[in-house]
Formats: structure tokens, sequence, C-alpha cells
DNA sequence: ACTTAAATGCAACACTGTTGCAAATTTATG
DNA sequence: CATAAATTTGCAACAGTGTTGCATTTAAGT
């Protein structure tokens, strides 16, 4: 048994060791209903290494804590994963959205993934990324 | 009138300046059923300034001769737009796919883009990436 | 052919991300 | 609790991708 704080399970479950940054990280993370960039994460924590952010960024996407979204002509922005990612296999069933308003890009899950028929061609796997206005700013 | 090349229509219809060097690189996306990377379009062209190909592409991509595919923990690669393309209004109605076996990304053409009913989200432009096996590798 | 405008080539630089290694932290062990 | 082993961190150096400024070359218009 150890402590209360919401991010121990995370450690706990994607096997992550909880260390000081890493818990700052994950909260900066939690305290954002939307994605957010390396930048913004920067910006947040106080003095810090870039370095040790990177490798912490890439330890928590192949430990399936948070995911990375690569949008054309935007900055990469990262977002807290679902429970069930772990190991590098990232269990999405949601789209990218990016607000052209307030500029954010925000995770909206799927009731179901939409089919694709290709005739020859076998589909894997997919990523969906719209462009418009959000439900706050709209 | 003019000459009887392909690549010359584009650069009327797309108000670009026929240089040779532009018209090589038009060339080279010619050649290519698929998608392609800086660094094959690098091979292809003999000895060349890195700079200029950068700028061509930008020019390139700016008046709708070309557009830019952008596939996470992928290089960028380019494909040839549709002749409706111009002046930054990139007109597709395409899905990009990357197959999994000979690692090339193809556009495909959609019969009709798929909606979202994502109630007080505004869509206003949407990209759909897949990833799966090709025709001609299945 | 001459003039003007645009494209090219080169140097320098900015941004994002990675690698090697020594020092500091965490975890496990007696 | 003290010590040893394993990980993580911070720093320096570097690699890849893309941009900017500027002098030179090339193409277009007269
Ligand atoms: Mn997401
Ligand atoms: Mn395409
Ligand atoms: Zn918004
Ligand atoms: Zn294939």
């Amino acid at each position: 048994m150890q402590h209360c704080c919401k991010f121990m399970d995370i450690f706990s479950k994607k096997n992550i060791r909880p260390t000081t940054f890493r818990k700052e990280i994950v909260s900066i993370f939690e305290a954002k209903d939307h994605a957010i960039t390396t930048k913004e994460i920067e910006e947040a924590l106080g003095k810090h290494d870039r370095i040790t952010l990177y490798r912490t960024l890439k330890l928590f996407i192949e430990n399936g804590v948070i995911h990375e979204i690569t949008l054309p002509n935007e900055e990469k922005t990262y977002a807290l994963c679902e429970e069930e990612c772990a190991d590098g296999e990232h269990q999405h069933e949601h789209l990218h959205f990016k607000c052209e308003v307030c500029e954010r890009i925000y995770c909206i899950e799927l009731p179901q993934a939409p089919q694709f028929d290709l005739k020859n061609f076998i589909v894997k796997s997919m990523e969906i990324n719209l462009r418009g206005i959000c439900d706050h700013c709209n």
C-alpha cells in the first residue's frame, strides 16, 4: 500500500518508476482537458532539463501513459491515454479534433470506428484528424 | 503555344515558372505511383542543392502542385495533387494508406467523404490515414 | 540585345530530437 | 539502517530537417 495520489495508479499499472520529475509531468497532463505541446509542458515546469523531458515523453509513449498526436503543419502534441493502453499498444477508438478558434487539439471518443471498404487493401489501423470549431468556441 | 511536355500544363495552370530544376522535380513525381520522401527525390536527382529543393517543394505545395503527407513516426512524403488544387487550396477527397509490407504510401480517392456527427463541433475538414497491406502486396 | 524580375547556390542559423557518459536518485539487500 | 546495484538525471556534443539573407545566375518582357 502506498500513497493516495492519482498518478501512483498510472505508474504501478504501466510499470514505471514514480520519480519526482515523472509525477510532475503527469500532473501537468491531468490539469488539461486537451492535448499539449512540449512547449506548454516546459512552461508549466519551472527550471528543468530538456533532454530528460524528451526521454520521459518517449518512455510514457512506449508504456501507454500518453500518445503522440501528429497533425500536418502543427507542432506535435501529447495527451494521456486510456487505461487499456500499455506497452506500446495503444488502443484508441478516437479521433483528434483541432479547433481553429482556440487552436486546441482534443481527443474525441467514437462510438464506433468508421469502415473503409478498399477492395484488396487490408486495413489494420486508422487515424482520423478533423479541423473545425470546437463545442466550447461554437 | 509552347512545348508538348506534360508538365508544361502543370506549370502554366498553377502559375509557376518552368525552370529546369522544377521540371526535373515534377518528372520524378510522375515516375512514381506513390508518395515519396525528400530522400527519394534527392536520390533521383543527381548533384543538387538541398535548399533549392526545399524551396521548390514549398512553392509546389503553396500552388497546388503537390501535397504533403504527414503520418506519425514517418518521414514526410509528397505526392502530386489533383488538377483542381491551386493556390494553397487543396481539394482532396482522398485518404492516405501506408502499406506495412512495401512501406509505400498511397493516395486513395474516396467515392464520398465519411460523415462524423460530433454534436456541437463543426467539422470543416478531415484527414484520414490508414495502415495495412496494399493491393499489390496482398 | 537590354532591362527587370525571379530563381538558384551557398553560408549561417534555428529547432527538434538523440546519444554517451558521469553524477545523483531510487530500489533492493543484509 | 547502511550498503550495493540498478535507474534516472543533467550536461555536452551531435544529427536531421528546415529556414533566412545575400550575392550570382537564369529567365522573361521590352
Ligand atoms: Mn488522442
Ligand atoms: Mn494524397
Ligand atoms: Zn475551440
Ligand atoms: Zn504494399
